[in-house]
DNA sequence: ATGCACTCGTGCATACATTCACAAAGCGGG
DNA sequence: CCCGCTTTGTGAATGTATGCACGAGTGCAT
């Protein structure tokens, strides 16, 4: 084997895991507030409605941080995933149309909670702009590159009608972000390295009326596991 | 080769590739509105941001449906979809909790369209119920099971705060529904043979921050693709 | 000190998914 | 009718993810 530098070269984490540690970030901060100090990956596999050797073998591409014989500290752990996560500081983001969605989006206050601030909200239509939402005044699109500049976003949320997702989405990438979450029911085309992911109920309802008419063709058979290896396309 | 049936057993579909069928549905519905009669894989796969190949295979467990030197005939394939997902006919759901996002859900129009119609809405706050949203009247949780008996639902989608997300799917499960979706960050437990799929945006958003991190660290990266193999666990 | 019970970390086998590459099949032109 | 062009359908190769099984630490009781 080659040499290896003592300061190690950042492992490249699975997309499957990557997909996994929000949710067993989720537990663990439930755990702890519930002053839960140490969990084996056995508990927290139960809680995450996984496998323990993919728990372990999931943590393990952090590092090693639990103790034989007793398992993980829940406050170091949180700690490891937040930071491996890049969740070390707030990613504000910016949401593109202000309409049925966005507008439910905007006044959730789970996002900033977690570390997603709103910063500003945008819409192309006159009459939407100037009211407020969550606490945010919602802007013109011109104003958006102004916004991402000032603000620093690197994330944005497309939340307009299908026909102007692909718009929304230009008009990000050109203000400066580099990672969008759309809501859109349409493929979005940006440049390389680009990071996309997609929310798009149709399609999951469409795939639960697949295994739900596979059940009433055939015996039964369902199961399948909700997000092996989603990653973030570029 | 071995004599086959007429009447052929319905080959399982892989999970990565029940994903997918729904996108390519949505893509070739606006084919055919823009009146595009024929399509290849290679055309398909442009608008669907995947490999030509993997679209081939797709479709290929759906049966030979595609003519060589031609392609497939948009509206064939867009029957054969549809009867493979089971959306020959309508899949009623009922929404439970009618805040914020369970409002904007049935609200939406879109789901009617895709043949996701909205049975009814239930709230367990007595101050919810009796008002209308998107032409539904909230109904109190008691009345749960009736409709879905009534109604003959099968799918239910879960809009409570994540405390009540566990007691909201226990009482689909016991009024008969067999598949749900999730918009709590909370991971369901579910008897075996009940399909769940879950949408979690703070999810969603840590997963944009991961890549997001890791292109300020190390050079550029990113990539990855959205959906591999997301199925309904059960 | 030693042993025992417990749990991590990981090599390995297996399963699943993606992609390549090409023979087979269909179409149209001459 | 045949030839050349196009595009499918699918074996085989490669890449990725899962889950088992067990060695190796750790803590505690005796
Ligand atoms: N509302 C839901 O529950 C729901 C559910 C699933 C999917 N969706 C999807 O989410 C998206 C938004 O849905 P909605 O119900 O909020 O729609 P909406 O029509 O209520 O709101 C869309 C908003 O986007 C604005 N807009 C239009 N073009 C724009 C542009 N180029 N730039 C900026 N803003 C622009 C409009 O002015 C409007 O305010 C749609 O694509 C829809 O399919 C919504
Ligand atoms: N609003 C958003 O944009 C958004 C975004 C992401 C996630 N979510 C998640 O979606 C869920 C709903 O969010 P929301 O903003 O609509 O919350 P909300 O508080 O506005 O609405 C929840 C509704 O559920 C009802 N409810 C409570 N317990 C119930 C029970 N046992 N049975 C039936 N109904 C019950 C409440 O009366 C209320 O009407 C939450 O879990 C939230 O984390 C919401």
């Amino acid at each position: 084997m080659e040499f290896m530098p003592v300061e190690r070269v950042r492992r490249r984490i699975p997309d499957a895991t990557v997909v996994r540690l929000p949710i067993y970030l989720r537990i663990l901060v439930e755990q702890a507030d519930e002053k839960v100090e140490w969990i084996s990956s056995e508990g927290l596999a139960e809680l995450a409605g996984v496998n323990a050797a993919k728990v372990r073998k999931d943590l393990s591409y952090l590092g090693s941080y639990g103790t034989r014989g007793v398992g993980y500290e829940v406050a170091f752990l949180v700690y490891q995933i937040r930071r491996e996560l890049g969740l070390t500081h707030d990613w504000p983001v910016v949401i593109v149309g202000a309409g049925n969605l966005g507008q439910a989006l905007a006044g959730y206050g789970g996002f900033g909670e977690r570390g997603f601030p709103v910063a500003g909200v945008v819409d192309i239509e006159p009459a939407k702009v100037g009211s407020v939402i969550g606490g945010v005044r919602v802007r013109h699109i011109e104003d958006l590159a102004q916004i991402v500049h000032s603000r620093r976003v690197h994330i944005g949320v497309v939340a307009t009608p299908p026909g102007a997702a692909q718009d929304a989405a230009d008009r990000l990438v050109s203000a400066g972000v580099t990672s969008i979450l759309n809501f859109a029911p349409v493929v979005l085309v940006v440049p390389r390295g680009i990071s996309v992911r997609k929310v798009d109920l149709a399609v999951e309802l469409q795939i639960l009326s697949y295994y739900e008419q596979r059940r009433a063709g055939v015996g039964l058979h369902a199961v399948t596991s909700n997000d092996a290896g989603r990653g973030a396309s570029a």
